[in-house]
DNA sequence: AGCCGATAGTGCAGGAATGAACGATATGTC
DNA sequence: GACATATCGTTCATTCCTGCACTATCGGCT
């Protein structure tokens, strides 16, 4: 869960196992992307969707910038704009007066309901292209590459 | 050589092989924009140096667009950072008034030349935590994914 | 020659991310 | 209790990218 996002910006030459491995993230992440977007959410705001409902209840902003792995500033911006979707809502920390709690709406957890449905579905049609061999080597690959 | 970046937009859960896969990305394509910074470029510029120094020509912005797959106004805005670092400079083509073509400019040329070293460095170091055997599965396995 | 449609570049708005600077609260220490 | 410090959220500037709308130019056709 987190994670970054694929703009898609352009990197040099794609003739290299990274380039190309590169390449393949795009390409697997603009399916994603596409198959969430009918749902009205984009990857980013499904990500603190699901941390909000994963965590069951309303979270410090800092917290969702800590599990997201991104800045807090990053989730300003993109908690102001689900909080105008109308899937979020700020409420201020009763016992610290410096934080600002993040609350899922009714609408917010159908949202997440809905896009992580597409999500899963667009998820396994991407691995079921993968045999076994291919899919347990490509972890091992995959670690080697993060260790 | 294209393609797309990673700003660093979270994506929900990760315990999925699709998701260490784009967190995996991630991770390298930070890596590669790590290494060329220190050179002054980001992967976005060094991208279209590349391509330029590889057209040994002034190319259209169009040309650039369509090698990067990207939409032209991405270009337009991106070679106005390179003309304002003064690596590029724009050029009227004689024959077609429509058409404006970018120019290497002998620093840009420099510093294609610099990006491109510290790339190749980076590269390497990452394939090479990757056994042959890593190596010829990866690819098969991102043959499947991107059929 | 005159018009029409395709192509080229740009401008503008907006999404997603970063990093720096700031004001407001909490706290630990003297 | 007062002050220094750390934490919290926001704001602003900037990058990278998309899509839409607009202007200018080029070609082809009649």
């Amino acid at each position: 869960m987190s994670k970054r996002q694929r703009k898609r910006a352009r990197r040099p030459a794609a003739d290299s196992l990274v380039f190309s491995f590169l390449d393949a993230a795009e390409a697997v992440e603009a399916r994603l992307e596409a198959a969430v977007s009918p749902t009205g959410l984009s990857l980013a705001k499904l990500a603190v969707l699901h941390i909000l409902a994963d965590a069951k209840e309303p979270l410090p902003l800092s917290d969702l910038a800590a599990r997201q792995h991104c800045v807090r500033s990053n989730i300003t911006q993109l908690v102001d704009r689900l909080e105008k979707d109308g899937l979020v809502h700020r409420r201020t920390a009763p016992d610290d007066g410096r934080s600002v709690l993040a609350e899922l709406t009714p609408s917010g957890a159908r949202a997440h309901a809905r896009g992580m449905r597409a999500l899963a579905q667009a998820r396994r049609a991407i691995v079921s292209v993968l045999d076994p061999d291919d899919a347990t080597s490509l972890k091992s690959a995959l670690k080697a590459l993060t260790s």
